[in-house]
RNA sequence: UCCGGCGUAGCUCAAUGGUAGAGUAGGUGACUGUUAAUCACUUGGUUGUUGGUUCGAGCCCAACCGCCGGAGCCA
């Protein structure tokens, strides 16, 4: 008899079928009245099986009086209706082949609440908990919600380079990667590239180079920085997703930002309720809320010369002082996202002086055509921009940012073949799952959290 | 990296400078279509590490290690 997923019986119909399951024990409750109940999770859904194992199989004693947490089982028995009040299924088991024993002594995880800071420490574990299985499903709809929503608008998923010569300059240090011995002055010459290079901290300059040709591009690939960030929102190794758009401006940029973002908010909404009722009911009362709100909800757009003149208003006093010039602090964009406007908030036209020289260069010579969406809670979830398509100001750019013209040879190169006007952004994908799960700590959000100090798994 | 907090039983946490406690998990027994099952009894400790103050340190001091929160950097 093939395996079914146990999503697939509790959704099922409540008819009398042989069935053959497999998963993890969760908890056993016995009863002297001669029997066990199972409760038994394959990870197919937020909820489990419950399995009702009679006395009078052959292996009772020997074998399920010893089914503790953890436990990997395979079971056969019929589908019937349950008698109890928690579940309006169940399954009477006609066998219950044991495949692993799990020692409640030697395992981490228990019954109760365990902290996620002790999961972490068991971090090849923990997927076993309600909420990791949750957190995981979320992810994975998150992740084909973002190629469904590309893909329906024609772009194409590209699979940039993670070894690169190239430092997107200003996205923060790189890992290097070198075959080079330790401890020795590096020649790089000598080194397997011929050449210093390190781990990407962005796909974007790849991804310029086949927006202008293919029209409209995305990446979804692991990004690496080497910051000593100690944060709940950072991490040395995450994942981002970079869409990349010909004949577009900051605008257009702007529009389909949020367009994701809305996508996205629906998305998980209709296929992952389960599991977002554990996380507003055990993680964050108000998630549900604030999910149905913004997936309908226009963002608010203001230039950063507005949001400016909105602080110097604001009666709370901030730690930062507000200044033209000087980049949003955290407490500024909450007070945006949070007080002011109670919704996400894209802020764009950013002073040139602390954006990125590839930033197109508005018409004021002041600012460019550069935009953040800003979450309430999460703070920055996607920066982007028009990119500065002309020659002669991308090279002056260049220089002004104390970098070599020769160095970006081949991205300038795509200025002086065809230019096109075109802009992109970048979405931390964790940030996302954050925000759609109300988990706190970005390292909760992702298999094996690689931050400042840790790598262990 | 900076600021602050925390580190005690397998886990979650208590404990005026004066004999180390509870819940939970585990064990034994009772009871039961249970569902965080319940009830009784019970096992379980180098109080993060090192040094110091004190008659006496889980508690006070110092350094270090680890974790958490905030800030910075950013996505």
């Amino acid at each position: 008899m093939k395996r079914e997923f146990i999503k697939s019986i509790l959704n099922g119909p409540v008819e009398e079928r042989e069935v053959r399951v497999a998963g993890w024990v969760r908890t056993r409750r016995d009863s002297k009245g001669g029997f066990s109940f199972i409760e038994l999770n394959d990870g197919s859904c937020f909820a489990s099986l419950q399995i009702i194992a009679d006395a009078t199989l052959a292996n009772y004693e020997s074998e399920i009086s010893r089914l503790f947490p953890g436990s990997s089982i395979v079971v056969t028995g019929k589908v019937v209706a349950s008698q109890g009040g928690g579940q309006s299924v169940e399954v009477q088991a006609v066998s219950v082949k044991v495949l692993g024993f799990c020692e409640p002594t030697d395992y981490p995880l228990q019954k109760q609440r365990v902290s996620f800071e002790r999961l972490r420490e068991v971090a090849h574990l923990r997927a076993r908990t309600n909420t990791f299985g949750a957190v995981t499903r979320v992810r994975h709809a998150l992740a084909m919600a973002t190629h469904k929503f590309f893909d329906d608008l024609g772009f194409y998923y590209i699979n940039t380079p993670i070894i690169t010569a190239s430092d997107c300059e200003g996205a923060g240090e790189m890992f290097q990667v070198t075959t080079l011995e330790l401890g020795k002055k590096p020649d790089y010459e000598k080194d397997f590239f011929r050449q210093k290079t390190g781990l990407t901290v962005s796909g974007q300059l790849a991804a310029e180079c086949f927006a202008c040709s293919l029209g409209n591009v995305y990446t979804f690939g692991p990004t690496f920085r080497a910051e000593n960030s100690n944060t709940r929102r950072h991490l040395a190794e995450f994942w981002m997703v970079e869409p990349e758009m010909a004949f577009a401006d900051l605008a257009d940029d702007a529009d389909m930002a949020e367009d994701y973002l809305r996508y996205l908010f629906n998305y998980v909404l209709e296929n992952c309720m389960e599991d977002l009722e554990f996380f507003n009911k055990r993680i964050d009362t108000t998630l549900l809320a604030s999910l149905r709100k913004l997936a309908g909800s226009e963002f608010k757009r203001i230039t950063y010369t507005e949001a400016i003149a909105i602080l110097e208003q604001a009666t709370v006093s901030f730690e930062y002082p507000v200044k033209w010039g000087a980049d949003l602090q955290s407490e500024h964009e909450r007070y945006l996202t949070e007080v002011k406007f109670e919704c996400p908030v894209t802020v764009t036209d950013y002073p040139k002086g602390i954006k990125s020289f590839y930033m197109r260069l508005n018409e004021d010579d002041k600012t460019v055509a550069a935009m953040d969406v800003l979450l309430p809670h999460v703070g920055e979830i996607i920066g982007g921009s028009q990119r500065e398509e002309r020659l002669d100001v991308l090279s002056a750019r260049i220089e002004e940012a104390g970098l070599s013209c020769d160095d970006y040879w081949w991205y300038r190169d795509l200025r002086k073949f065809g230019s096109v006007p075109h802009a992109g952004f970048g979405l931390g994908f964790e940030r996302i799952v954050q925000f759609c799960t109300g988990m706190q700590n970005i390292r909760d959000v992702i298999a094996f959290p690689r931050t400042p100090g840790n790598a262990e798994f």
